[in-house]
RNA sequence: CGGAGUGUAGCGCAGCCUGGUUAGCGCACCUGGUUUGGGACCAGGGGGUCGAAGGUUCGAAUCCUUUCACUCCGACCA
């Protein structure tokens, strides 16, 4: 490709209000432009990196056996009643009607279209196993689109379906995707981690997400800092153990302790001459259900955060929203002062209180606290409930965890047979008997990764892709165009690599010097062949964009050693 | 969905408060010339229903009403 000839439109100016290192090289070096909220245009070098990532993908999954299908972006509604979720979605569903009035969907993921495309069309288990997957658009309906190309309404989505005859033969599937998924990363040359999920209201014994680590990432991660050990998981999903400050020496009466006024766990350790860890922390959230909402306690330990996803797994509640002390009131409840006894609410208490003593507690009455508290021998209602944070100790093998930023770019899950049985989708097993399929779910995110790669790899001048993600490998810079030797090498050199199969570019533009190094650098080509005034002296410069470190190179050794990189 | 903003040339902005000729500036673009190792310079030039609709006024980018779009913080979210 000709430079003189490519539609990039590279600018200096940032977009108004990209924050991201992706969002703003993406728009500045012209791969992509936004035309509606949260819904991006792909330019043609932009058009090439997404092409990379989609073959890719494809690649490795059809090496793995999947097989690619291709289904309708419009959705009847029907299917979505069908399976309960056209009222579950919410708003990020987007439906419409067609001149007949019949009601559609645009697809955000296509569980029901792929249950409906297998059943009645896969009847024996002998069939099976079968992996179903597409590139596809999607579109979800976000109530707030942003970082650009990682968080846009219309997105290019990777999704996947498996289909089995029992639950093992599923989770060894599972296992090779994890695997195929990681390949693909590898390869992409990214920095990632395969982290425990919350499964979610769905259930199912797993989920699995593929966290690309990035400072920008929107969800925090736990990894355990012995390597050996490899525990990850998203911080929603992460178990860690928190020793805290323990001393069996505290000794306390038991009884009410007027406490005037303290109410927030610091000034009440204060008060006490007491670590946080002898402190019971209690949570009020109002609950949402299906038919009704009703206000919910969590208990956990003064030097431990309430996790807000453990909690509305805990009481099931399909929300959980803040609540105010007008609401607590109404329920026989103090904001600052509530303790675990004789209390009229559904609660919850952390783990890491089991049969702890002695504790303080809110004592229910205002302006006072409960001091002596046990939780041994109580019948309480116990969860995990506290968020792992960094220092706590890895369960697995005691290390301590940190904490990272990660953006989620893949996420596998043991499906179950949830949605067989909701569309009534089955097979005949070995005794001619007819039985939901077991299923699994797979997505990784096409268009997200274009992103994600330009996140993990910029700098302060622009895009560094990497080898596999790049539109072009190569880009031949001939310095000054109207100096007849230089585009005459440049030229050579550009016939010679087109031929050989190198993916290249051959920078003839009329411009200075200096912009069309901007640009290399801005776009991000992996390397630069600058044919320039050392051409007198019979050589050339190869720049590492990585590096930006450049060498000379004997002009006639140059296609050698790009050959060789 | 709560809170806060912004819409003026392809992009980034000024003008609005205090209404008054042909609505400006930088970048980008076009023509000619000079330049060519770090985003050049000189000269000339093109491009705007001032987001939309309605209203007030002799007169509206400017004041009022409605509406649409986009953005930011939060809630939510693969």
């Amino acid at each position: 490709m000709r430079f003189s000839k490519l539609f990039v439109p590279t600018t200096k100016e940032a977009p108004k209000d990209a924050v991201l290192p992706s969002h703003i090289y993406l728009v500045r070096g012209g791969f992509i432009s936004q035309i509606g909220s949260g819904i991006y245009n792909f330019l043609p070098l932009g058009k090439l990196v997404l092409d990379r990532i989609r073959s890719i993908v494809k690649e490795e999954l059809d090496r793995a056996g999947a097989q690619e299908v291709q289904l309708g972006f419009v959705t009847p509604a029907s299917l979505w009643e069908e399976s309960g979720r056209y009222q579950k979605f919410g708003k990020e569903l987007l439906r419409f009607k067609d001149r007949k009035n019949n009601e559609f969907v645009l697809g955000p993921t296509h569980e029901e279209a792929m249950v409906d495309l297998v059943r009645n069309r896969v009847k024996s288990y002998k069939a099976l196993p079968l992996n179903l997957y597409q590139i596809n658009t999607k579109f979800r309906d976000e109530a707030r689109p942003r970082y650009g190309l990682l968080r846009g309404r219309e997105f290019l989505m990777k999704d996947g379906y498996s289909f089995h005859a029992d639950e093992e033969d599923m989770k060894r599937e599972f296992a090779l995707m994890e695997q195929t998924y990681s390949k693909i990363l590898d390869r992409l040359g990214l920095d990632f981690r395969v982290v425990e999920a919350d499964s979610g209201a769905i259930g199912g014994s797993g989920s699995r997400e593929l966290m690309v680590l990035a400072d920008n990432g929107e969800d925090d991660i736990v990894i355990c800092s012995n390597e050996s050990c490899g525990y990850a998981a998203n911080i929603e999903a992460a178990k860690s153990l928190n020793e805290g400050i323990v001393d069996d020496e505290v000794e306390m009466t038991p009884g009410l302790f007027a406490t005037p006024d303290i109410k927030t766990i610091e000034d009440l350790a204060d008060f006490f001459k007491i670590p946080a860890s002898y402190l019971v922390k209690a949570v009020a959230k109002k609950a949402i259900y299906d038919d009704r909402e009703e206000v919910v306690l969590f208990f956990v330990r003064g030097d431990d955060e309430l996790q807000e996803v453990k909690a509305q797994n805990a009481c099931g509640a399909l929300e959980l929203v803040d609540t105010d002390e007008s609401e607590l009131e109404a329920v026989g409840l103090i904001a600052g002062f509530i303790g675990p006894m004789e209390i009229k609410v559904p609660f919850y208490v952390d783990e890491r209180l089991r049969d702890r003593e002695p504790m303080i507690c809110g004592g229910n009455q205002k302006d006072y606290h409960f001091v002596g508290f046990s939780f041994k021998d109580k019948a309480f209602e116990y969860a995990d409930l506290a968020s792992a944070k960094a220092g706590d100790q890895c369960v697995k093998c005691g290390c301590e965890l940190e904490i990272t930023k990660g953006i989620e770019v893949g996420h596998i899950f043991q499906l179950g047979d949830g949605y067989s049985k909701a569309l009534n989708a089955t097979f005949l097993d070995q005794n001619g008997k007819a039985q939901p399929f077991i299923m699994g779910t797979y997505g990784i995110g096409v268009s997200r990764l274009v992103a994600v790669v330009i996140e993990q790899h910029h700098d302060e001048k622009g895009c560094k892709w990497t080898w596999e993600s790049a539109p072009y490998h190569f880009d031949i810079i001939i310095s000054n165009i109207k100096d007849e030797e230089q585009s005459a090498f440049g030229e050579a050199l550009y016939q010679q690599m087109s031929e050989a199969g190198m993916r290249v570019i051959l920078d003839d533009r009329s411009e200075r010097f200096g912009f069309k190094m901007g640009d290399f650098e801005l776009i991000g080509f992996p390397y630069a062949v600058i044919v320039g005034k050392g051409l007198k002296e019979g050589t050339v410069e190869l720049v590492d964009r990585a590096t930006l470190q450049k060498r000379s190179v004997p002009k006639d050794e140059i296609f050698q050693q790009l050959k060789e990189l």
